[in-house]
Order: structure tokens, then C-alpha cells, then sequence
DNA sequence: CGCCTAGAAGCAACAAAATCGCATTAAGGT
DNA sequence: ACCTTAATGCGATTTTGTTGCTTCTAGGCG
């Protein structure tokens, strides 16, 4: 009835994954991410391989480990005073850092050694995150605000699938508009319906506001 | 004048190519792809383990070209009459294949042993010919139709996205939901446009409209 | 406070895979 | 038919990955 030595969080256990953790960082900047391998990690973590294999299997999935963490916001969105200047500036910077080579390099990482879609889940949640923040806030300003799937769909979507799937260039202005076509459509779908078509999202509801 | 002989794609590398390609995926059905390996997709293909290593690198990129291949589109997009239908009709189909278990296995692969994007690249062009077939019929019938460029956006983008980063279900009225949202989106680009934040797509001059 | 237990790490022998030099084959052009 | 050279085969060597067993230690319990 103990609750549960599952995983052992602390300690040990704690320092060792620590220091793996560090010294793959520290040997993706010196010799580079295809020159890494298991050894030569746990050399310099001062770990005996062994302990690597056995906690992480391959080096794929520590790597994807290591880039979940790298990946993971550490501040929220800037409050620039309205849901439209948050949005512009969130999708921005996201754009920005996930198109850069090694936001580019963490994104394929994270989604390499990653069997179960727990690594590519949290990505997923991360954003999912900020854009709350965002949203949330502009609920407290009074505006009207799009659902947060929609945004996804309309903003974060287009973006990683472009740069997982298309070499073309990414910019701001892509970014910007991105966020203006979702935003637009949450007004259409708030306000004036021209057409039956208008947009039924992910109803729940789907009946008018 | 004589074009290229930088690779050699008949003869014996052929046959090795598609030897080697034959055994990847018989190999596949029968211990499946975790079990795989270099030496053992090299005596069934009848090669030598070095010959496999100097062609693809590692079994990774091997899979991704094989991925790749079956990626591609059999046949076009079936012609229903019009072009709501013929993308409904489309979507689903795209969802079905890229949602489903070995759909998503040869994504993950196409993208996994990939390091300049090619098959990636590869992957996109694909689904956008697909979308060109649908739009050129249409364009035949005097119908208006979206840009390309926004369905991949707001279908494809958003499919893929939640194949790799998003545990939860798809089905075929999510699919249909993108194609409704993303051909509204188009017939007030091109017609009524209700406010001025419509929806400028790619512009190459943003100004006023 | 000190034992007990079990999960985690170390160690070392072993198995498997990847790399490399060199010999051989065979496309494709002349 | 010959020549050039990319591509493959082969085998020796290096590196990586696996496994059984021992040792260590965090965390629970009396």
C-alpha cells in the first residue's frame, strides 16, 4: 500500500540524469549533434554507459529528453495590452524560435525518439499553455477571444508544419498573418455569420452565441 | 552534352537499390521495424552490410526512403463533380492514410532519417499535387477556387500537425471541418469582404485593398 | 537512529554493428 | 572492344550495444 517507489525522483537517480543531461548539452555545442554518441556521453557525465542504455535505451530518445527541456517556454507571452498585439508578439517570437537551426534541430529531436508521444504531447501542451495565458488575459480585458484549438489549427500548425515539411523561408509577416486570419475568423464566428458556412469548430455547441 | 553520369541509376545499382528496398519491407511485415537492422536487411537483399552503410548512411535514412515511396500518391483524387466534394472527399482519404498506424510509422520515418528535409520536402509536394489536381478540374468547371497555398494551410497543416504532436482522435468530420473552414475563408477572400481584416493572404503588397 | 529492501549504477565479458582499406565487378562513355 | 571509375564485395578492425552479476544508496519501517 506504499505509495510508489515508481521512479526515483531524488538523489542519486537525480544527479545522474542531471549530468547526463549537461554533458549532452555541453558535447551537442562542441563536437555536434551527429558526431554525439552513447560513450561518449556517459564519459564525460562520468556515468558508465551502461546506465545510459538502461535509462534511455538510445541516444535518440535522450536527445529527445534533452530537447523537450530546451523547448519548454520560460516566460509567459509579453502582455502588450490587447489579444491582438499578444497574439502578433507570442507568434512571433514562437516562429522565431522554432525556425531558427536549432529550435529546428530540438523540434526533430523531441519528435525522433519519442515512441510513445509523450516528448511530442508536451510540445504540444507548451503552446497550448502560452496561448492560454494570452487568451486568458484578454478574457479579463473583456474581448472576445478565439478557442485555443482553433488557434492551434490556424496559427501553430501552419508553422511547424512548414517547418518540419518545406524548406522555404518563414517570417514575421507570415507569422502576423497567421494570427490575423484566425482572429478574423473567431469574429465571423462570434458576430455576423454571412453565410451558413461560417465555421462550426470543434462545436461543442455549434448552435449560435 | 552526354547528361550525367553522377549516379547511376540502371544496371546492378538498380537492381541493388530495389533489392535492398524489397527486403526493407518484407522485412518490416515480418519482424517488424523495431527489430530491423542494417546486416539483416543486408542478407536478406543479398548485399553486403558495407554496401548498405556507403548508399544510406544508416538504417534510419534507408527507412525514410522507403517511407517515402509508399508515401506517394497511387492515384489522383477521385473527380465527384465539384470541388467541395472532391476535397471533402479528398481530406478524408489523406486523413485516413496519414492517421493510421502505419500511416503515421511512415511519417515518422520519412521525417526520422532526413537530415537536408528532401523527403520531407518530398511529402509536401505530394499532398500538394494531389491539391492541384482537385483545383485545376475545378478551375475547368468555372468554379472559384483557393490557393494552393491555403489549404495546405489550414488541411493539411493541421492533420499532420496533430498526427505528430497530438494523441487525440481524428476523424473524417474534422477532416470535412478544415475543407468547409478553408473554402469559406476563400469566398470572402473573393468576394464580400466583410471587414478590412479579411484575410490578405501572401500578400506581395500589403497596403490597403 | 539504524536496519532492510529494492531500484539504480558500476563493472566486465560478450555480442553485434559500423567503419575502413583494398580487391573486384560492371556501367557508361569513347 | 576498351577504359575509366563509381559501386560492390570481402575481411580485418574498431566501436557500440547487451547482459549477468555485484555494489551502492534512497527511502521506508520498526
Amino acid at each position: 500500500m506504499s505509495p510508489r517507489p515508481m521512479v526515483r525522483p531524488g538523489g542519486r537517480s537525480a544527479r545522474v540524469q542531471e549530468s547526463v543531461h549537461a554533458a549532452v548539452r555541453e558535447l551537442v555545442g562542441e563536437v555536434g549533434r551527429d558526431a554525439l554518441t552513447v560513450p561518449m556521453v556517459a564519459t564525460r557525465a562520468g556515468v558508465t554507459p551502461s546506465t545510459i542504455y538502461r535509462r534511455w535505451g538510445d541516444l535518440q530518445e535522450l536527445l529527445s529528453d534533452v530537447a523537450v527541456e530546451r523547448l519548454r517556454p520560460e516566460t509567459d507571452p509579453a502582455d502588450l495590452g490587447s489579444l491582438r498585439a499578444d497574439l502578433d508578439a507570442w507568434a512571433e517570437q514562437f516562429l522565431d524560435e522554432m525556425a531558427s537551426p536549432p529550435g529546428r534541430a530540438y523540434i526533430r529531436d523531441a519528435l525522433l525518439g519519442d515512441p510513445d508521444g509523450t516528448n511530442a504531447g508536451q510540445c504540444s501542451a507548451y503552446a497550448a499553455e502560452q496561448i492560454d495565458v494570452v487568451l486568458a488575459r484578454a478574457v479579463q480585458r473583456g474581448e472576445p477571444v478565439p478557442e485555443t484549438e482553433l488557434l492551434i489549427d490556424r496559427v501553430v500548425a501552419p508553422i511547424m508544419y512548414r517547418i518540419l515539411f518545406r524548406p522555404g523561408r518563414l517570417d514575421a509577416a507570415y507569422a502576423r498573418e497567421l494570427v490575423t486570419n484566425a482572429v478574423y475568423a473567431q469574429q465571423v464566428e462570434a458576430g455576423a455569420r454571412p453565410t451558413q458556412a461560417a465555421a462550426p469548430r470543434r462545436s461543442k455547441k455549434k448552435t449560435d452565441n
